[in-house]
DNA sequence: CACTATGAATAAGA
DNA sequence: TCTTATTCATAGTG
């Protein structure tokens, strides 16, 4: 009724227990991002893209990065954002 | 000897403790953050600022795309994301 | 999606 | 740092 030994650390192979997974896991992981950011006064910023190519993301603040499928990144202003796509391009 | 009851999630008052709570965590979270790679064969980037400002990051590949999969933008390096998350941060 | 036994993370203390 | 008491996360199940 619960796990029966140590948690092997590699890829799932069967695929409806990788999903499964994959969603306890990314909530755990974003609830410790989120603790992380307001215990200890920090700026956190979590990407995690499904296997499928769905986007999860969190950000601390507006000054950490955000993906989004529109703009790349949400940055706070428009000016900074065309120079961080530069310097990212070359 | 050990924890005395629930944490409680607010800003850490006491300097020391965050700090260590800090390095604790950061290093928890960054395990995390692998583990859900591996296992779930998910991209995963996670950044994070302490309140000292240094950085400290992990990417599930190199090419871990932090926009739009469909324009698959690459990180050069990171320590190219690095320098330019510090200048976008200020 | 909820439950629960068990492994893992971690807050304090040393 | 290292240890240990506890809380917390979560794998397997219903």
């Amino acid at each position: 009724m619960a796990r029966r030994g140590r948690v092997e650390l590699r890829r799932i192979e069967d695929r409806t227990s990788r999903q499964v997974r994959f969603s306890k896991r990314r909530a755990g992981l974003f609830k410790k991002a989120f603790e992380l950011a307001v215990l200890c006064d920090a700026e956190v910023s979590l990407l995690v893209f499904s296997p499928a190519g769905r986007l999860y993301e969190y950000a601390s603040s507006r000054c950490m990065p955000l993906a989004d499928p529109r703009t790349l990144f949400c940055l706070p202003a428009p000016s900074t954002y065309s120079l961080l796509l530069c310097n990212f391009a070359q």
